[in-house]
DNA sequence: TCGGCTATTGGCCTATTGGGCAATGTCTCG
DNA sequence: CGAGACATTGCCCAATAGGCCAATAGCCGA
């Protein structure tokens, strides 16, 4: 039994045409998940309850979820492991924990894992804001590099192997004669590989291209995988 | 029987020139001190304690710390307190709590301030090892894209705003003809302008260029300073 | 075995770059 | 005012990069 409750009461104020950023609560207890309902939504914000973790993470659509306020001590799925099949599922999504009789290692654990902020029970209605408040600001800014690392990750996927070799001699700063060289093959070739390398990245020059492949942080993929095809997106480690 | 420790057991192998990271205790409590001291020290690590944060702060050469382990209850500035001028000071060590009485949200806090690990009192010897090796390990990989990052803005910072400009949109993919009509300049003067950018940031391609700007982070430097510049109608000269 | 994809090259031609040399202007600091 | 740093341009030339068209080869799936 979910309380699936999606926000219309709270009508955000239409003159801005923004999306309304909706907040998923994980609680045991229904007062609590009732009350941070109440406070949510009285800021603006969309809520989504959820009476336990794994009522959360059986969501298809988890992935849209903005923020996620867990609570720590649950039966079933702990708060932090909660977290920990969030982190694996690669979920983006920040995540806040409230509990009653926090620990400090467990605080401690949650942050190490990635948690944004760790408020104990009770807790002013300002803290739960302003922690989820900046939480987006922060999930919102890295959300466009998000977007621009993975559609550059996903172009480079297409790039045959030996145009990454030529691509990783590139960003080296070497011209097509050097890599012709490096590589025993003729200049021209090179020329052709690069100018795909250039179509398929979505580019029209070297600048943009090394441009595009340090901010994706593609240029560990081309220092070992030359050969391989390999190009996880990883990122988020902090 | 005869307990006798051979020097060589705890004493840093000298088979490897490298350098043995530094650690920096801040602790009230002598007994503490010491133990800790003690305890690093079987772990290869060089130590130097401080009876407070004030001392801590005091010492003029804090920068080569490689890791500090700080109390969060002091007499005097408390082990936050002491974080939180580091971190004005952009001091990059990582730092390690210890406490005996440590609530939520003063971990938490320390936490969210960049602390890398927060221990209780009484804590197990290897809890604490490992902490510090951690942390040092990460120092230790940060610290050279650190390093090219710093000579990047060193270099950068010799740039003319003119210089910038440039470069900025050479950034953007765009070619000399372009950034002359951009501009409203000849094309010969971007060449110019485009040659003395790479000759001061020490790279010989626009690949290279690319690179260097991305990884430490020069692009925002760029959007706002030359965004700064004036609109120059180019009517003004006549 | 054929068609499609990738790798490689050559030839040819145009567009861009990279630099050298020289000359003007502007500005700021002694 | 003169020295030095910066910004600008022109002319000229060599080196590279970019592309188009065409051709040879190896591999793989239908």
């Amino acid at each position: 039994m979910q309380h699936v409750m999606t926000a219309s009461a709270v009508t955000p104020s239409a003159e801005r045409a923004e999306f309304t950023p909706c907040v998923w609560v994980v609680d045991d207890d229904r007062a609590v998940l009732d009350a941070v309902t109440r406070l949510l939504r009285c800021a603006d914000y969309s809520v989504r309850t959820f009476a336990s973790g794994e009522l959360l993470l059986a969501q298809p659509d988890i992935e849209t979820a903005d923020c996620i306020v867990l609570d720590l001590r649950m039966p079933g799925m702990t708060g932090l492991e909660v977290q920990d099949a969030l982190l694996r599922a690669g979920n983006p999504a920040p995540v806040i924990f409230i509990s009653a009789r926090g620990d400090v290692p467990s605080s401690v654990q949650a942050m190490k894992a990635g948690a944004l902020d760790f408020l104990t029970k009770p807790f002013h209605a300002s803290e739960l804001i302003v922690a989820v408040q900046s939480a987006i600001a922060r999930s919102r800014l890295s959300s466009a590099a998000q977007a621009e690392r993975s559609r550059a990750a996903q172009l480079f996927s297409l790039l045959t192997s030996r145009e990454r070799e030529v691509l990783k001699q590139l960003l080296q700063g070497k011209r097509n004669k050097e890599i012709a060289k490096e590589l025993g093959a003729a200049e021209k070739t090179i020329k052709v590989h690069r100018s795909r390398v250039q179509q398929k990245m979505g580019v029209r020059s070297l600048a943009e291209l090394a441009s595009r492949i340090e901010r994706a942080g593609l240029r560990e993929c081309l220092g070992a995988a030359g050969a391989v095809g390999e190009f996880q997106t990883r990122e988020d480690a902090q």
